[in-house]
DNA sequence: TTCCATTACATGACGTGTCATATATGATGT
DNA sequence: ACATCATATATGACACGTCATGTAATGGAA
Protein backbone atom coordinates (compact mmCIF):
# COMPACT_ATOMS: atom_id res chain seq x y z
CA UNK A 1 0.00 0.00 0.00
CA UNK A 2 1.82 3.32 -0.91
CA UNK A 3 2.01 6.11 1.81
CA UNK A 4 -0.89 8.22 0.17
CA UNK A 5 -3.41 5.58 0.72
CA UNK A 6 -2.53 4.61 3.80
CA UNK A 7 -2.75 8.59 4.80
CA UNK A 8 -6.29 8.52 2.61
CA UNK A 9 -7.35 6.05 4.57
CA UNK A 10 -6.20 7.08 7.96
CA UNK A 11 -8.23 10.43 7.45
CA UNK A 12 -11.41 8.96 6.60
CA UNK A 13 -9.94 6.80 10.15
CA UNK A 14 -9.80 9.22 12.27
CA UNK A 15 -13.13 10.86 11.18
CA UNK A 16 -15.34 8.29 11.51
CA UNK A 17 -13.77 8.01 14.36
CA UNK A 18 -13.85 10.81 15.66
CA UNK A 19 -17.04 11.44 14.58
CA UNK A 20 -18.76 8.12 16.14
CA UNK A 21 -16.92 8.95 19.31
CA UNK A 22 -18.52 12.54 19.43
CA UNK A 23 -21.80 11.15 18.41
CA UNK A 24 -22.00 8.63 21.50
CA UNK A 25 -21.09 11.43 24.02
CA UNK A 26 -23.83 14.39 22.12
CA UNK A 27 -26.32 11.01 22.03
CA UNK A 28 -26.50 12.06 25.88
CA UNK A 29 -28.21 15.59 24.77
CA UNK A 30 -30.08 14.19 21.99
CA UNK A 31 -27.53 16.38 19.35
CA UNK A 32 -26.01 14.88 16.02
CA UNK A 33 -22.27 16.11 15.55
CA UNK A 34 -23.70 18.25 12.95
CA UNK A 35 -26.58 19.83 14.64
CA UNK A 36 -23.90 20.51 17.54
CA UNK A 37 -21.60 22.40 15.23
CA UNK A 38 -24.49 24.71 14.03
CA UNK A 39 -25.48 25.45 17.58
CA UNK A 40 -21.83 25.91 18.31
CA UNK A 41 -21.55 28.63 15.67
CA UNK A 42 -24.71 30.24 16.37
CA UNK A 43 -23.63 30.74 20.07
CA UNK A 44 -20.19 32.36 19.03
CA UNK A 45 -21.13 34.13 15.72
CA UNK A 46 -24.25 35.38 16.72
CA UNK A 47 -27.70 35.41 14.62
CA UNK A 48 -26.85 34.42 11.26
CA UNK A 49 -28.69 33.86 7.87
CA UNK A 50 -28.72 30.62 6.41
CA UNK A 51 -25.90 31.32 3.85
CA UNK A 52 -23.59 33.21 6.80
CA UNK A 53 -24.48 29.72 8.48
CA UNK A 54 -23.12 27.71 5.87
CA UNK A 55 -20.00 29.39 5.06
CA UNK A 56 -19.07 28.98 8.70
CA UNK A 57 -19.92 25.01 8.73
CA UNK A 58 -17.51 22.37 7.88
CA UNK A 59 -19.68 19.62 7.98
CA UNK A 60 -21.73 20.64 5.34
CA UNK A 61 -20.57 22.43 1.56
CA UNK A 62 -24.02 23.51 0.80
CA UNK A 63 -26.56 25.42 2.59
CA UNK A 64 -27.26 23.54 5.90
CA UNK A 65 -31.81 24.20 5.27
CA UNK A 66 -32.46 20.95 6.62
CA UNK A 67 -29.90 20.74 8.94
CA UNK A 68 -31.69 23.58 10.46
CA UNK A 69 -34.85 22.68 10.14
CA UNK A 70 -34.71 19.98 12.73
CA UNK A 71 -33.30 22.77 14.96
CA UNK A 72 -35.83 25.07 14.86
CA UNK A 73 -38.64 21.86 15.17
CA UNK A 74 -37.05 21.07 18.54
CA UNK A 75 -36.88 24.93 19.27
CA UNK A 76 -33.32 24.91 19.67
CA UNK A 77 -33.40 27.77 16.87
CA UNK A 78 -35.90 30.33 15.74
CA UNK A 79 -36.00 31.07 12.13
CA UNK A 80 -37.34 34.54 11.43
CA UNK A 81 -37.69 36.45 7.81
CA UNK A 82 -35.21 39.25 7.39
CA UNK A 83 -37.33 42.34 7.02
CA UNK A 84 -34.83 44.08 5.05
CA UNK A 85 -34.08 41.29 2.58
CA UNK A 86 -37.47 38.69 2.23
CA UNK A 87 -34.63 36.27 0.88
CA UNK A 88 -33.24 35.74 3.97
CA UNK A 89 -33.42 34.07 6.87
CA UNK A 90 -32.17 35.50 9.77
CA UNK A 91 -31.44 32.39 12.76
CA UNK A 92 -30.67 32.71 16.61
CA UNK A 93 -30.09 30.20 19.11
CA UNK A 94 -33.04 29.81 21.84
CA UNK A 95 -32.75 30.11 25.47
CA UNK A 96 -32.73 26.22 25.43
CA UNK A 97 -30.35 25.94 22.52
CA UNK A 98 -27.75 29.07 24.59
CA UNK A 99 -28.32 25.80 27.70
CA UNK A 100 -27.42 22.76 24.75
CA UNK A 101 -24.58 25.30 24.10
CA UNK A 102 -22.85 24.75 26.96
CA UNK A 103 -23.58 21.52 27.00
CA UNK A 104 -21.82 20.72 24.06
CA UNK A 105 -18.91 22.80 24.99
CA UNK A 106 -18.13 20.42 28.00
CA UNK A 107 -18.26 17.27 26.04
CA UNK A 108 -15.99 18.74 23.26
CA UNK A 109 -14.06 19.95 25.91
CA UNK A 110 -13.17 16.54 27.14
CA UNK A 111 -12.56 14.82 23.58
CA UNK A 112 -9.71 17.65 23.12
CA UNK A 113 -7.99 17.07 26.21
CA UNK A 114 -8.05 13.14 24.98
CA UNK A 115 -6.73 14.78 21.63
CA UNK A 116 -4.18 17.17 23.17
CA UNK A 117 -2.63 14.51 25.34
CA UNK A 118 -2.38 11.54 22.84
CA UNK A 119 -0.36 14.13 20.52
CA UNK A 120 1.24 16.33 22.61
CA UNK A 121 1.98 20.23 22.12
CA UNK A 122 4.55 19.76 19.52
CA UNK A 123 2.47 16.95 17.42
CA UNK A 124 -0.15 18.86 17.56
CA UNK A 125 1.80 21.79 16.04
CA UNK A 126 3.34 19.21 13.29
CA UNK A 127 -0.16 17.96 12.42
CA UNK A 128 -1.73 21.23 11.94
CA UNK A 129 0.68 22.80 9.78
CA UNK A 130 0.98 19.61 8.08
CA UNK A 131 -2.91 19.57 7.20
CA UNK A 132 -3.95 23.04 6.77
CA UNK A 133 -2.02 23.43 3.44
CA UNK A 134 -4.42 20.33 1.81
CA UNK A 135 -7.92 22.49 2.52
CA UNK A 136 -6.24 26.15 1.80
CA UNK A 137 -8.89 27.99 -0.78
CA UNK A 138 -11.51 24.99 -0.70
CA UNK A 139 -14.69 25.49 0.98
CA UNK A 140 -13.87 23.82 3.73
CA UNK A 141 -10.97 25.30 4.26
CA UNK A 142 -12.20 28.89 4.50
CA UNK A 143 -14.79 27.81 6.62
CA UNK A 144 -11.92 26.78 9.18
CA UNK A 145 -10.65 30.23 8.49
CA UNK A 146 -13.58 31.73 9.10
CA UNK A 147 -14.28 30.29 12.38
CA UNK A 148 -10.88 31.12 13.83
CA UNK A 149 -11.92 35.02 13.58
CA UNK A 150 -14.27 34.48 16.50
CA UNK A 151 -15.11 31.41 18.59
CA UNK B 1 -10.38 28.44 18.57
CA UNK B 2 -7.91 26.05 20.25
CA UNK B 3 -5.94 23.65 18.34
CA UNK B 4 -7.50 20.57 18.73
CA UNK B 5 -10.52 22.09 17.80
CA UNK B 6 -8.71 23.00 14.57
CA UNK B 7 -7.07 19.80 14.28
CA UNK B 8 -10.79 18.08 14.58
CA UNK B 9 -12.16 20.45 11.54
CA UNK B 10 -8.85 20.64 9.47
CA UNK B 11 -9.24 16.14 9.66
CA UNK B 12 -12.83 16.77 8.72
CA UNK B 13 -12.28 19.44 6.26
CA UNK B 14 -9.69 17.16 4.20
CA UNK B 15 -12.09 14.10 4.72
CA UNK B 16 -14.42 15.57 2.75
CA UNK B 17 -12.83 18.19 0.44
CA UNK B 18 -10.66 14.61 -0.63
CA UNK B 19 -13.71 12.82 -1.00
CA UNK B 20 -15.93 15.24 -3.19
CA UNK B 21 -12.83 15.41 -5.10
CA UNK B 22 -12.30 11.59 -5.39
CA UNK B 23 -15.78 11.07 -6.32
CA UNK B 24 -15.92 13.66 -8.77
CA UNK B 25 -13.03 11.74 -10.72
CA UNK B 26 -15.27 8.30 -9.76
CA UNK B 27 -18.53 10.13 -11.15
CA UNK B 28 -17.31 9.53 -14.54
CA UNK B 29 -17.31 5.56 -14.19
CA UNK B 30 -20.62 5.63 -12.53
CA UNK B 31 -19.14 4.85 -8.87
CA UNK B 32 -18.82 6.26 -5.40
CA UNK B 33 -15.87 6.27 -3.13
CA UNK B 34 -17.56 3.99 -0.97
CA UNK B 35 -18.13 1.49 -4.36
CA UNK B 36 -14.80 1.98 -5.32
CA UNK B 37 -13.34 0.74 -2.22
CA UNK B 38 -15.20 -2.67 -2.40
CA UNK B 39 -14.04 -3.04 -5.82
CA UNK B 40 -10.63 -2.23 -4.93
CA UNK B 41 -10.75 -4.57 -1.69
CA UNK B 42 -12.39 -7.40 -3.91
CA UNK B 43 -9.88 -7.13 -6.47
CA UNK B 44 -6.71 -7.88 -4.05
CA UNK B 45 -8.05 -9.99 -1.23
CA UNK B 46 -9.75 -12.28 -4.02
CA UNK B 47 -13.21 -13.56 -3.09
CA UNK B 48 -14.31 -12.88 0.40
CA UNK B 49 -17.78 -13.17 2.73
CA UNK B 50 -19.33 -10.21 3.33
CA UNK B 51 -17.85 -10.19 6.98
CA UNK B 52 -14.43 -10.43 5.71
CA UNK B 53 -15.04 -7.45 3.57
CA UNK B 54 -16.36 -5.64 6.43
CA UNK B 55 -13.65 -5.91 8.08
CA UNK B 56 -11.16 -4.49 5.37
CA UNK B 57 -13.47 -1.46 4.58
CA UNK B 58 -12.79 1.79 6.52
CA UNK B 59 -16.18 3.34 4.85
CA UNK B 60 -17.91 1.36 6.67
CA UNK B 61 -17.94 -0.22 10.75
CA UNK B 62 -20.58 -2.53 10.47
CA UNK B 63 -21.38 -5.03 7.05
CA UNK B 64 -22.07 -3.86 3.90
CA UNK B 65 -24.64 -5.01 2.63
CA UNK B 66 -26.62 -2.45 0.95
CA UNK B 67 -23.46 -1.55 -0.58
CA UNK B 68 -22.70 -4.89 -2.33
CA UNK B 69 -26.39 -4.87 -3.40
CA UNK B 70 -25.60 -2.42 -5.29
CA UNK B 71 -23.16 -3.82 -7.42
CA UNK B 72 -24.64 -7.43 -7.20
CA UNK B 73 -27.42 -5.24 -9.15
CA UNK B 74 -25.10 -3.62 -11.47
CA UNK B 75 -23.07 -7.03 -12.28
CA UNK B 76 -19.92 -5.60 -10.78
CA UNK B 77 -19.99 -8.10 -7.71
CA UNK B 78 -21.17 -11.54 -7.64
CA UNK B 79 -22.67 -12.94 -4.25
CA UNK B 80 -23.22 -16.73 -3.89
CA UNK B 81 -23.99 -18.84 -0.90
CA UNK B 82 -21.22 -20.60 0.61
CA UNK B 83 -21.48 -24.28 0.29
CA UNK B 84 -20.00 -25.39 3.52
CA UNK B 85 -21.95 -22.85 6.08
CA UNK B 86 -25.03 -21.35 3.90
CA UNK B 87 -25.17 -18.29 7.05
CA UNK B 88 -22.31 -16.91 4.35
CA UNK B 89 -22.23 -15.33 1.12
CA UNK B 90 -19.15 -15.34 -1.10
CA UNK B 91 -18.46 -12.27 -2.91
CA UNK B 92 -15.75 -11.74 -6.06
CA UNK B 93 -15.27 -9.45 -9.12
CA UNK B 94 -17.00 -10.04 -12.14
CA UNK B 95 -15.24 -9.49 -15.58
CA UNK B 96 -16.63 -5.98 -15.69
CA UNK B 97 -15.69 -5.56 -11.94
CA UNK B 98 -12.26 -6.36 -12.43
CA UNK B 99 -12.53 -3.93 -16.02
CA UNK B 100 -13.81 -1.05 -13.38
CA UNK B 101 -10.79 -2.30 -11.02
CA UNK B 102 -8.30 -0.67 -13.70
CA UNK B 103 -9.93 2.42 -14.17
CA UNK B 104 -10.57 3.15 -9.84
CA UNK B 105 -6.75 2.25 -9.54
CA UNK B 106 -5.97 4.70 -12.72
CA UNK B 107 -8.12 7.74 -10.98
CA UNK B 108 -6.73 6.80 -7.42
CA UNK B 109 -3.17 6.80 -8.65
CA UNK B 110 -4.06 10.37 -10.04
CA UNK B 111 -4.77 11.70 -6.58
CA UNK B 112 -2.34 10.10 -4.58
CA UNK B 113 0.29 11.94 -7.16
CA UNK B 114 -1.28 15.19 -6.22
CA UNK B 115 -1.36 14.71 -2.76
CA UNK B 116 2.24 13.09 -2.41
CA UNK B 117 3.85 16.11 -4.26
CA UNK B 118 1.83 18.40 -1.86
CA UNK B 119 2.91 17.37 1.55
CA UNK B 120 6.54 15.73 0.00
CA UNK B 121 8.10 12.40 1.34
CA UNK B 122 9.04 13.73 4.93
CA UNK B 123 5.67 15.59 5.43
CA UNK B 124 3.73 12.34 4.55
CA UNK B 125 6.30 10.03 6.53
CA UNK B 126 5.11 13.04 9.74
CA UNK B 127 1.46 12.26 8.85
CA UNK B 128 1.14 8.82 8.81
CA UNK B 129 3.30 8.54 12.45
CA UNK B 130 1.23 11.46 13.79
CA UNK B 131 -2.56 9.93 12.40
CA UNK B 132 -1.58 5.98 12.99
CA UNK B 133 -1.87 6.11 16.61
CA UNK B 134 -5.22 8.41 16.66
CA UNK B 135 -6.93 4.86 15.16
CA UNK B 136 -4.56 1.87 16.65
CA UNK B 137 -6.75 -0.54 18.01
CA UNK B 138 -9.87 0.73 16.01
CA UNK B 139 -12.26 -0.85 13.69
CA UNK B 140 -11.20 1.20 11.08
CA UNK B 141 -7.22 1.25 12.32
CA UNK B 142 -7.74 -2.63 11.87
CA UNK B 143 -9.39 -2.16 8.88
CA UNK B 144 -6.10 0.05 7.35
CA UNK B 145 -3.63 -2.88 8.97
CA UNK B 146 -5.30 -5.95 7.56
CA UNK B 147 -5.44 -4.14 4.48
CA UNK B 148 -1.75 -3.17 4.66
CA UNK B 149 -1.00 -6.84 4.11
CA UNK B 150 -2.10 -7.44 0.34
CA UNK B 151 -2.76 -4.75 -1.94
C1' DT C 1 -31.42 -35.28 19.92
C1' DT C 2 -32.94 -31.09 21.65
C1' DC C 3 -32.31 -26.71 23.35
C1' DC C 4 -29.79 -22.53 23.40
C1' DA C 5 -26.35 -19.32 22.45
C1' DT C 6 -23.76 -17.58 18.61
C1' DT C 7 -22.87 -16.19 14.04
C1' DA C 8 -23.73 -14.14 9.31
C1' DC C 9 -26.49 -11.59 6.97
C1' DA C 10 -30.60 -8.67 5.87
C1' DT C 11 -33.54 -4.89 6.81
C1' DG C 12 -36.03 -0.82 9.02
C1' DA C 13 -35.37 3.67 10.59
C1' DC C 14 -33.17 8.01 10.82
C1' DG C 15 -29.99 11.69 9.94
C1' DT C 16 -26.89 13.30 7.02
C1' DG C 17 -24.17 14.92 2.53
C1' DT C 18 -24.41 16.00 -2.26
C1' DC C 19 -26.21 17.52 -6.55
C1' DA C 20 -29.83 19.33 -9.32
C1' DT C 21 -33.77 22.00 -9.64
C1' DA C 22 -37.55 25.15 -8.23
C1' DT C 23 -39.27 29.48 -6.23
C1' DA C 24 -39.33 33.85 -4.55
C1' DT C 25 -37.09 38.10 -3.88
C1' DG C 26 -33.91 41.67 -4.86
C1' DA C 27 -30.67 44.25 -8.11
C1' DT C 28 -29.45 46.09 -12.59
C1' DG C 29 -29.57 48.06 -17.07
C1' DT C 30 -32.33 50.13 -20.51
C1' DA D 1 -41.54 50.43 -15.61
C1' DC D 2 -39.80 46.27 -17.43
C1' DA D 3 -37.08 42.62 -18.74
C1' DT D 4 -33.30 40.19 -17.12
C1' DC D 5 -30.03 38.48 -14.16
C1' DA D 6 -28.38 37.22 -9.62
C1' DT D 7 -29.16 35.73 -4.90
C1' DA D 8 -31.24 33.16 -0.75
C1' DT D 9 -33.58 29.52 0.39
C1' DA D 10 -36.27 25.28 -0.17
C1' DT D 11 -36.89 20.72 -1.88
C1' DG D 12 -36.55 16.24 -4.58
C1' DA D 13 -33.63 12.47 -5.29
C1' DC D 14 -30.12 9.32 -4.16
C1' DA D 15 -26.38 7.13 -1.64
C1' DC D 16 -24.40 6.71 2.47
C1' DG D 17 -23.38 5.60 7.67
C1' DT D 18 -25.11 4.09 11.98
C1' DC D 19 -27.83 1.71 15.25
C1' DA D 20 -31.34 -1.53 16.37
C1' DT D 21 -33.84 -5.50 15.17
C1' DG D 22 -35.08 -9.67 12.61
C1' DT D 23 -34.04 -14.26 10.53
C1' DA D 24 -31.82 -18.24 9.17
C1' DA D 25 -28.03 -21.38 9.92
C1' DT D 26 -24.50 -23.32 12.79
C1' DG D 27 -22.19 -25.15 16.95
C1' DG D 28 -22.14 -26.98 21.39
C1' DA D 29 -23.78 -28.48 25.88
C1' DA D 30 -27.00 -31.25 28.46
Amino acid sequence: MRPEEELRFLILATQREGSRALGAQLATIDLTPSQAEVVRCLADHGPLSLKALGELLVCESGSPSRLVDALVKRAIVVRREDAADRRQVTLELTGNGRTLDGAVRQIEDQMYEVIGKQLGVAGMASALALLRPLVTGSISGKAIERRKQRG
